[in-house]
DNA sequence: ACCCTTCTGTTCGTTAGCGCACATACAGCT
DNA sequence: AGCTGTATGTGCGCTAACGAACAGAAGGGT
């Protein structure tokens, strides 16, 4: 499920803005591992066992309700990190942590995270911070897949997808994708035809790239541009990625 | 917009957890209002300079997305407080919070409340407890708006609403809840036609009445068992209300 | 070279909800 | 009694998305 990994380069904005003393505190147990595509993190209701402080690489935040597909609500990358719910008291998550963009991440045992985190003011205080971020966030993507179009959802969840992986190419099925925004396959089909046939995207079994950025900010929703606008408190870093 | 209140008779489940002593330190900064309906509490984006605790009233939050209706995504009641994202060291609101029950409530002061936080480790817990059922419920209503139709949204919403104003008549129009489950007016007044032919409810010229809770339980979608499950471990109050 | 699986594309009838415009109805005021 | 404003109800054409079923198309393995 997890593989160790070898090079320790893992940037996470969360760690990166600890003071270096805090930061060698939790090194020893801070596990490198390679998250592997599709892999569930967390399903809602059930204990997490660890957190994880992503790098390079993607987990959606995923709400699921019985007898229909999944919704995506937040998406953690590595602004962030998965299990910020533990930093409230609670041991379950409320929803599925799913891997959506398989990539490199800091594993680290629930108890000692909590033990970390009682003594780290700094710590509790980054969390906070992003907490608050991620709640924003969740409420935004609710209005949005209530009254935006699935091809604008659907332009704007690849945006911020290339953002956090920080690649304009990724694998991405379609199946994958429609239990993202909520919506059949053939919906996504549909949608990401549209796309392709503007030339702003192209893909293939799995595979997807973005081939005009600008052009597909314009097809993506106002969210997208309130997304970024809202995290950029927090991590100024998208803007960077996202002009490159 | 604000009335001073004569009887403190306000019951809060958050304030009532605390121990004796805490109460006591907050009580002088405790002010009792009367919320009135459709009052603004916070705008997104805007500061939050008092925070409430609710007594039999109730407050939505709604995330507002240009150009659309606003959409409710979370209730506050006497199981919580209006202005948590404080404790996440936040000063702005994420989402506009709108009296939609009038009632009386308890209101202080965000730097008092801020200073008192910052030493009372009960309420620290208390909050946290709190948030974290919160955000569960942002989540599972943002599964809700997109997958149920709007026919057993606004059964679910009616309970939640009776269960928060411990009454099961209230003040409520069609164009009011309109902004709260995103829909056109008239998408509400077929609905709710439908479910007053059921002989579930019975309503006219802005007042509503639930006839037949159990009924209505039927009509509603799973989420409001979900929901009351969910609020189970911070406040049972509800099993007792629900059943009455 | 073949099969088999996975991924993608298409079609078709159906439906929930939209936007718009208009119709009724009740309530309070003068 | 009549007027006015707010609340509720109806009708209609339209659209996004649904559910189901099926058709190609591109690997990967043996």
């Amino acid at each position: 499920m997890l593989e160790p990994m070898t090079a320790p380069e893992i940037h996470n904005n969360i760690l990166a803005a600890l003071p270096r003393k805090d930061y060698q505190q939790m090194l020893p147990d801070l596990v490198p591992v390679e998250l592997v595509f599709a892999d569930v993190l967390y399903e809602p209701g059930a204990r997490m066992r660890d957190v994880y402080f992503p790098g390079d690489c993607l987990v959606s935040l995923l709400t699921v309700v019985e007898n229909h597909l999944a919704l995506e609500v937040g998406m953690v990358g590595r602004e962030g990190m998965v299990g910020v719910a533990l930093t409230l008291g609670a041991e379950e998550s409320p929803v599925r942590a799913l891997v959506q963009g398989a990539g490199p991440a800091l594993q680290m045992k629930t108890s000692r995270f909590l033990a970390v985190l009682r003594d780290c003011k700094a710590l509790q205080r980054a969390l906070n911070g992003y907490l608050y971020g991620l709640m924003a966030q969740i409420s935004r993507t609710a209005g949005c897949n209530r009254f935006h179009i699935v091809e604008a959802r659907l332009a704007k969840w690849l945006l911020m997808t290339r953002d956090r992986l920080a690649s304009a190419e990724f694998p991405m099925t379609q199946e994958f994708l429609s239990s993202m925004l909520g919506v059949r396959r053939v919906g996504v089909t549909e949608s990401a035809t549209a796309l392709q046939r503007q030339g702003l995207i192209e893909y293939s079994r799995g595979k997807i790239r973005i081939l005009d950025g600008a052009g597909l900010e314009d097809a993506a929703c106002s969210c997208y541009a309130a997304e970024r606008q809202g995290t950029d408190g927090s991590n100024r870093s998208y803007s960077v990625l996202t002009t490159a």
